[in-house]
DNA sequence: CGCTTTTGACCTGCGC
DNA sequence: GCGCAGGTCAAAAGCG
């Protein structure tokens, strides 16, 4: 069983931005980290809205042991991240559309494009732990993609965190989770079973796997 | 019974 | 304006 786990906004880099990153586990066995992000300030096109196109932060090969955490922790690692993406400029999120709905039945809320974090894990399975309760809300068929793509809410009260996931037609073995949204509340997992208890096990035991 | 999933219809933006 | 693709709604069905 693949353990998914899942820490979108832990890190707010501005009112807009934060830090995501995932760690994937195996039978408590470290895989990898992967770390997805989309790019505010890439022109905007119809290409760079496709999720094949987010850029990787940072990312880890897959191995059995965690990564550089004797010298370089990982939180030292992030750390470092951030200052790299504080650079980045976020207006993407404050284009809401003023549309004149006046004239219209409003029977949707005013669409406001935020900011979408993807990742990828190789995964028999498509639905990944990630800590959260979900409600499925929508399928599509994807042009030039033999598999569906499914749209996720959490199913939290006033959380309005979406989510799809989408297996890649290319190599079937990936799936890629897209997040769009903050979280309002923190994940349901128990105390043993967050990130931040792993990450101590991992610093204190790291070729303990 | 309450929550989740399914699924066709509908809406919206974009390129031509 | 038209057609297409992506995204959402909502009623019905499924399920524990």
């Amino acid at each position: 069983m693949i353990r998914f786990f899942s820490f979108i906004n832990s890190r707010p880099l501005t009112t807009h931005t934060s830090l995501s990153y995932h760690i994937f586990f195996h039978h408590h066995r470290f895989i990898y980290i992967h770390i997805y992000m989309s790019t505010p300030s890439s022109p905007p096109s119809s290409s760079s809205k496709k999720m094949e196109n987010y850029q990787t932060i940072f990312t880890t090969q897959p191995s059995p042991t965690p990564p550089l955490l004797h010298d370089h922790n990982l939180h030292g690692h992030l750390n470092k991240i951030n200052m790299d993406v504080l650079g980045c400029s976020t207006s993407l999120d404050d284009s809401a559309i003023h549309g004149d709905d006046k004239n219209k039945k409003k029977k949707r809320e005013k669409k406001v494009r935020r900011e979408r974090y993807a990742f990828q894990t190789r995964s028999q399975v498509d639905i990944l732990d990630d800590g959260y309760r979900w409600r499925k809300y929508g399928q599509k068929s994807v042009k030039n993609n033999r598999f569906p793509r499914s749209y996720y809410r959490c199913t939290h009260q006033g959380c309005n965190v979406k989510k799809q996931v989408q297996r890649l037609s290319r190599d079937e073995g990936v799936v890629v989770t897209t997040y769009e949204g903050v979280h309002t509340h923190p994940t349901q997992k128990s105390n043993n079973d967050n990130f931040e208890h792993i990450l101590s096990q991992m610093q204190i035991y790291p070729a303990g796997f």
